[in-house]
RNA sequence: GCCCCUGUGGCGGAACUGGUAGACGCGGCAGACUCAAAAUCUGUUGUUCGCAAGGACGUGCUGGUUCGAUUCCGGCCAGGGGCACCA
């Protein structure tokens, strides 16, 4: 006697997940198959830093990784899945300074506590390959890395300008700088100028924009940032001079309206302008004003337009006649030459400033009736009274003049790019050593290979002030390797982002223990990464900086690959409704409740709260949940499947409770439905009995067909990374079986076959629940090593349609036919439903429309208003 | 300011190349089971008029193209993101 499907004991699903994940760990389910013939595919979402506890962002991120990696398998890929750690990085040393942590300490505890989560959700990783970036073997590497670009030219030094904490005596990073003060001192924070290292990404600046275009993989939004990112623009330098031999080299990629320049503008930071602050008070001022308030960033961005003379005049070289120079603090020098030629009627910010300062505008290009009488005029026009180029498009007389001026040998053709070198000294302890010595005698001295690894000492004081490195007692002490005159070592270290801008590289590592952690073989084996997953945060920096560095590999011989990233997904954020009390302070979700007049209040006081609009998870705004805590009480299946279902999986996902438990239902549903079918009789072995698909019952036989089309819905939907569509059809399909349990008995083949089909569709998104039903039906292997399913074409095809009848566009009813029906019966069929007749009656029949398969359309005139 | 994206029920969201708007889920309502509740199963749920049959309205607003527009085109509004004096 088999029981009422009601009656069903619920899924335990912690007894479930933890002897699958133990299986899967013991078996090495997962373990990258390097050998097997089958094509190749690397999915990775990008790598954790350990901060201490997984939150749920991380839980979508890596569930909708696992979907892909599990799903490839399916189909038939050897798939690389890996797992590391992005574990260099400042809030070590933050720890350490507070709750007096070893960094290395604090990190690894993190990994220890992570790792242990990431296992509880029952992600197919590979961890054989797991690494953290602080390991000492990875970061080693990452200094011969950095001797080969210093070899190839792509490491520099200068000057730069940091914050600089006159207090602590240390260099601080932006998010260290709170209001202009520095975070630990809480002293002024000035602007220094300090030798950093800098890689010299701007050298790939034309690569990194152009292969842009051909990332067919990449969402465009992130392309489009990389693109304003890398910034290039092209124009022209010119040189004006005067009778003083003095001159100035501006930038314009709008030669064309140099016929309207009427004064030149250098920036405060030019060399010029340096040179006049020498002798002149004014300028002097001036100057020193301007570099005040050049500190804040968005300040500068907001300021008034503010300019000097400076006296000086410069020759127009195809007029003659002279323009007056201004410093002007819109002018930046670290773009293009530092100074400009103004052409007020054609430019924004010229205009601005000669409206303040009383300039004149000359005005150079017409619109279609004459001048416009709009200044600034930005658009597109015909050139006048500009002599030669009278008459001329933009377009054209941009060519022409900018020829002119090479003739001239005052112009040059020049391309000039936003993007800037990459400053990558950070002058603190928990990074990677910058492999390179100091020595009195002969400079600065990359370290021999066999100087190396430098490792860091694990002997660190933190009390001190300004980086433990550098009033570490003995570490930087060494003999110079050229001429063996002490010397001392670099005590920068590197940006955590050049770790991550190497690691999916060393995943392809197929031998662990091989101290070649860039095989240029398995590299070539498994590069590129065919399907990268990650937040949209990263669409800039990250990305852009492991784009440069496969490229700069590329260039030092150690890869063949340029573009690291054919395929990228960037998932959306999530976000949690936030609560708080009228002061403004935040509460956690579990400190509030509804009451009876659906207000909130907090459940400790009573007292009202505010509901906020939902916003990113993060901690200071206590709007987080803890993923150990859903696994406890509704399991991994369900917090997996919630993370992808209803949003798609590129949009911010608004959590929800309710929607949560949903899931778990959700989980015990199908559960219910395993256990029932397998009562019934339905197993593994049935499937291999043919199916007699005539002496199916018509619903059985919809049952079936309908099927079909959900294994062909759910197929299409992960390849197109629709994983809440594939969700939603996996629950349409369940209910649809739920309605025929009745039929179960009778139907055992097919509802074996239907059942298979569905455990391995359900597989990736909830693979706990699938091996445990999986292996209670009696199939062999795992649910996740069986192939994906496939569909029958031929029940696609539906034999009845019910076709929508429409009379002007509006709809009058539907009719049941076969799709291939020819077009007059189906007119006359039509005009059956009363509906319609008497729709159609209202006027005269002027036109039918008839789609086969789709619709029939009446047009009708004079219809009744 | 410039560039990009988004706008569909109470909510998250579906809708093939223009062809029955609202799949699936959440929430709500009702029924079954139960002494009762929970759980479960089933039904129902855009708004509105109507006892009903059946109508009217409805995809941010507004024009247009079309037999037919959530879908294509123009203008506007709102929200989000990126860049921000880049010559």
């Amino acid at each position: 006697m088999s029981p009422d499907i009601s009656e069903i004991a619920a899924y335990d699903f912690a007894s479930a997940e933890a002897k699958w994940q133990n299986f899967w760990l013991k078996n090495r389910s997962f373990s990258t198959d390097c050998t097997s013939s089958n094509p190749k595919y690397y999915v990775l979402e990008m790598f954790m830093y350990p901060s201490g506890k997984v939150h749920i962002g991380h839980v979508r991120n890596y569930t909708i990784g696992d979907i892909f990696a599990r799903f490839k398998r399916a189909r038939g890929f050897k798939v690389l899945h890996p797992v590391g750690w992005d574990a260099f990085g400042l809030p070590a040393e933050n720890a350490a300074l507070k709750q007096n942590y070893h960094p290395k300490d604090w990190t690894y505890k993190n990994i220890a506590v992570m790792k242990s989560q990431i296992l509880s959700l029952g992600f197919s990783y590979d961890w054989e390959r797991e690494f953290a970036t602080c390991d000492e073997k990875y970061y080693a590497f990452q200094q011969k890395i950095f001797l080969a670009f210093y070899k190839n030219g792509l490491v520099y030094r200068k000057k730069s300008e940091v914050n600089w904490d006159p207090v602590d005596n240390c260099v601080l990073a932006n998010e260290q700088v709170v209001d202009g003060r520095g975070w630990r001192s809480g002293a002024v924070v000035e602007k220094r100028s300090v030798e950093q290292w800098f890689l010299k990404i701007t050298d790939f600046a034309d690569e990194l924009l152009t292969e842009l275009d051909k990332l067919e993989g990449w969402p465009e939004k992130v392309k489009t940032m990389q693109r304003n990112w890398i910034g290039k623009s092209e124009g022209c330098s010119i040189v004006f001079k005067n009778s003083a031999e003095e001159s100035v080299t501006v930038f314009s990629t709008r030669p064309e309206t140099i016929f309207g320049a009427t004064f030149l503008a250098i920036s405060p930071d030019h060399e010029l302008a340096k040179k006049l602050a020498l002798n002149n008070e004014e300028i002097k001022l001036f100057v020193e004003e301007f570099r005040k308030g050049s500190v804040a960033r968005e300040f500068l961005d907001k300021q008034e337009k503010l300019g000097i003379d400076t006296g000086i005049v410069m020759d127009h070289p195809l007029l003659g006649k002279k323009l007056p120079v201004y410093i002007a603090n819109f002018v930046l020098m670290d773009y293009g030459t530092g100074a400009i030629f103004a052409t007020p009627a054609h430019d924004e910010r010229d205009y601005e400033f000669a409206m303040k300062y009383g300039l004149p505008v000359e005005r150079v290009i017409q619109a279609k009736h004459g001048f416009s009488s709009d200044l600034p005029f930005l658009d597109d026009g015909v050139l006048a009274n500009s002599d030669f180029l009278n008459g001329l498009g933009v377009i054209e007389a941009r060519k022409i003049v900018i020829d002119k001026l090479v003739q001239m040998k005052i112009g040059k053709r020049e391309t000039f790019f936003k993007l800037r070198d990459w400053g990558v000294s950070r002058q603190r302890y928990w990074g990677c050593p910058i492999p390179v010595a100091h020595c009195p005698e002969c400079g600065i001295v990359p370290l021999a290979e066999k100087d190396l690894p430098v490792l860091l000492p694990s002997d660190v004081d933190f009390s001190n002030s300004g980086n433990p490195l550098d009033s570490h007692p003995t570490w930087k002490h060494i003999k110079c390797p050229v001429c063996g005159a002490s010397a001392v070592r670099e005590t920068d270290t590197l940006d955590t982002f050049v770790d991550s801008s190497w690691y999916f590289l060393r995943f392809c590592l197929n031998n662990s223990n091989s101290d070649d952690l860039l095989s240029h073989e398995d590299i070539d084996y498994w590069m590129q990464v065919d399907q990268y997953i990650g937040g949209v945060e990263h669409a800039i920096l990250h990305l852009l900086y492991a784009r440069f560095f496969t490229k700069a590999l590329a260039d030092c011989g150690f890869v063949s690959v340029r573009e690291p990233f054919k395929n990228l997904f960037t998932q959306g954020m999530v976000c949690n409704a936030t609560y708080s009390r009228g002061n403004g302070e935040w509460l956690f979700p579990e400190e509030v409740r509804k009451n009876k007049d659906g207000d909130f209040e907090v459940i400790a006081t009573g007292e009202k709260a505010i509901v906020g609009r939902f916003e990113k998870m993060s901690k200071s705004k206590k709007n987080v949940v803890d993923p150990d805590v859903i696994i406890k009480k509704h399991g991994a299946d369900a917090l997996r499947i919630f993370v992808i279902s209803d949003t798609p999986p590129d949009k911010d996902f608004p959590w929800s409770d309710d929607g949560l438990e949903g899931c778990g239902r959700f989980v015990n549903r199908v559960w219910r439905l395993f256990l029932f079918l397998e009562s019934k009789g339905v197993c593994a072995k049935l499937c291999s009995e043919e199916l007699k698909v005539e002496s199916l019952s018509v619903s059985v036989m919809e049952l079936y067909a309908g099927f079909q089309r959900i294994i062909k819905n759910v197929t299409d939907a992960i390849e197109n990374r629709h994983m809440n569509k594939v969700v939603a059809y996996i629950r349409d399909s369940v209910n649809s079986i739920y309605l025929l349990l009745d039929e179960v008995e009778n139907n055992r083949t097919i509802f074996s076959v239907i059942i298979r089909d569905l455990i391995k569709m359900l597989a990736p998104i909830a693979p706990h629940i699938c091996e445990e039903a999986w292996e209670r039906l009696g199939f062999s292997k795992l649910a996740s090593e069986n192939s994906w399913p496939t569909y029958d074409e031929n029940y696609l095809k539906v034999s009845v349609v019910s076709l929508p009848i429409q009379v002007n566009g509006k709809l009058r009813g539907t009719i049941e036919i076969d799709p291939e029906e020819e077009e007059d019966a189906v007119f006359e069929k039509a005009l059956r439903l009363d509906g319609v007749r008497n729709a159609v009656a209202q006027g005269t029949l002027q036109k039918k429309i008839f789609i086969r398969g789709r619709i029939v359309n009446f047009v009708i005139a004079n219809a009744e208003k």
